[in-house]
DNA sequence: GTTGAGCGTT
């Protein structure tokens, strides 16, 4: 018997399901249990079956009740060997909570700014951040909004699931800050995991990334002029950028910068490109 | 009893 009582669809609200295909014609919930509940809490699996015979559809829909364990088993389960078959781990995109999933996933771009920026040193006061997400986002999600964030210390996490086109531009605004502007401009089609990236001062960072029938490009360039650059810092770390062979595609970033000078001007251009 | 791209049950 299954882990999971076959009487009717489960409550399905707030799970994250994820399709698992290519599984062979044997397979069963039981078996794909163990291996999908290593990497989190599963609460559901369900393998579809033909009406009349019973027989297994060559697929199964694992549903966890966290996100961030769901993408886990993506990474981990994604291309593996069960049964002598190569699995294929992918969220399930056209299920009852994928719409919600993926608002969830363009929403999180503009919450996951989680602080203020920081506007620190002689003769500047507390200023204020707007961060906008480009209309490259995907339709019904953030697209063009803007959110500002004030108080101490700035972070953008952007998180994008899909093919897309992002430009996250923060601007200082008064505070005695003079001119300050970070732009990151991405531009994507494929993710990889793993990848950090951090920008010292004055860097200028080139890395290739090279994947399975993927190639990703990452070029920033960074331009600084201040007055003091000595007290200026910033890094941009790329914490998770994924090229994946079945299509999810993620990019993570976290971008931060500290201005503490009343004169600065920076400009920083992230660029990865899929050949 | 076999098969092999795909997205969902009571």
């Amino acid at each position: 018997m299954s882990h999971f009582g076959r009487s009717g669809p489960p409550d399905i609200r707030d799970t994250y399901s994820l399709l698992v295909l290519n599984i062979t014609f044997r397979t069963t919930a039981d078996d794909l249990f163990p291996l999908f509940d290593k990497y989190g809490k599963v609460v559901d699996i369900f393998i579809p079956r033909d009406r009349r015979t019973g027989d297994s559809r060559g697929f199964a829909f694992v549903r966890y009740k966290y996100a961030e364990e769901a993408q886990k088993a993506v990474e981990k389960l994604d291309g593996r060997n069960v049964d002598g078959r190569d699995i294929m781990v992918q969220f399930a995109k056209y299920g009852p909570n994928a719409e919600r999933i993926r608002k969830e996933a363009g929403l999180g771009a503009a919450a996951h700014v989680k602080g203020p920026v920081m506007i620190t040193g002689a003769g500047i006061t507390e200023g204020e951040v707007v961060v906008g997400v480009g209309k490259g986002m995907m339709k019904g999600l953030v697209g063009g909004e803007r959110i500002t964030a004030k108080g101490v210390g700035a972070a953008v996490q952007v998180l994008i699931t899909t093919r897309v086109v992002v430009e996250v531009d923060m601007r200082m605004s008064e505070g005695g800050l003079g001119a300050g502007q970070l732009t990151v401009l991405l531009l994507f089609d494929a993710v990889l995991f793993g990848a950090v990236l951090v920008l010292e001062e004055g860097a200028h960072h080139h890395a290739e990334l090279l994947l399975p029938g993927v190639k990703v490009q990452i070029d920033a360039a960074v331009m600084i002029d201040l007055q003091s650059p000595e007290v200026f810092r910033h890094n941009i770390n790329l914490l998770s950028l994924e090229a994946h062979p079945h299509g999810i595609q993620m990019l993570m970033i976290d971008a931060r910068c500290v201005f503490c000078s009343g004169k600065s001007e920076l400009l920083i251009g992230v660029m990865m490109m899929v050949m």
